[in-house]
DNA sequence: TATTGTTATACTCTATAACTATA
DNA sequence: TATAGTTATAGAGTATAACAATA
């Protein structure tokens, strides 16, 4: 019984480590590109990641903020201060507790966002047209696993 | 026979667009993931990134470093510097040229680099775990094409 | 003169430790 | 006491400008 239940498991496990090794190897490759296609526009890799997370999740507590992007709770409140004065995010009270900060995403800041995507993805086009149809429809394909990855990480 | 020409070649830019636009947003959420997976073995993105450059290509001059990483000559300079005080990297005179200098990956060099991937490899696997068949099957028939996409950046 | 790399200096971003304010 | 956030200080990493050495 135990042979029966371990084989399968092992295989998989076997299968998903090939997997993950060659993710992985593709993803330090991926780096290189994200870095040749970004922008002097001031923002860090910090930033930019924090600016995208009130995104896509709406305004944050600061601590919830530090967590997710990996930063120590002093960092972010620099970050954040940083980016107010930028103008990109806003500081709000929480009427519940007072200790609380809210962070929240401003107009500019969802400008600032919409206009670094347009620019990468103008570059990643150019690129994009450097590599065969078949390439081009494989990375179409995985999309969407792309994005479950992701969202499976935490 | 200009629109004969240039119909398709529209449709094709505008496909390319449009994938354009998805792997960036695929991409900045990639660059999470990563950065979640990263470990805190002292060495800066920048730094990883140049020993798999040096692991991948030999030796290389220290400007062709600082091109290839897009930092500044002054950067490199120091960073290889510091590489070298941890015994990662190894500076050699040039024989042809007195002005060169040649950076030369380490055996202590290598042997970061396979750890550092093993352990991000083996994370990676367990958040692979967690998406579907589907969707692993996926992301191995695009690895050929992520390579080729990061090949085709320069 | 042009090229390769270094040194000098200043700035950004981050971490740790000590602190204030609220719960 | 515990939690949310800030302030103080120090260190890593980067850029620009000025420099030295070689071609």
């Amino acid at each position: 019984m135990e042979l029966r239940q371990a084989e399968p498991t092992l295989a998989a496990g076997r299968a998903e480590a090939a997997l993950a090794g060659g993710i992985a190897a593709g993803l330090e490759r991926l780096i290189g590109l994200f870095r040749s296609l970004s922008l002097p526009d001031g923002l860090s890799l910090t930033a930019a990641a924090t600016l995208a997370t009130l995104e896509r999740s709406g305004p944050r507590r600061l601590t919830a903020l530090a967590v997710q992007e990996g930063v120590t709770q002093p960092a972010m409140t620099q970050l954040i201060a940083r980016l107010q004065d930028s103008g990109l995010v806003s500081r709000e009270a929480d009427t519940q507790d007072g200790r609380v900060v809210q962070v929240r995403l401003t107009g500019q800041g969802q400008e600032m966002l919409a206009r670094r995507r347009a620019i990468r993805a103008e570059r990643l086009a150019a690129v994009l047209a450097r590599i065969s149809p078949e390439d081009q429809e494989a990375l179409a394909a995985a999309l969407p696993a792309i994005d479950a990855l992701a969202s499976a990480a935490h």
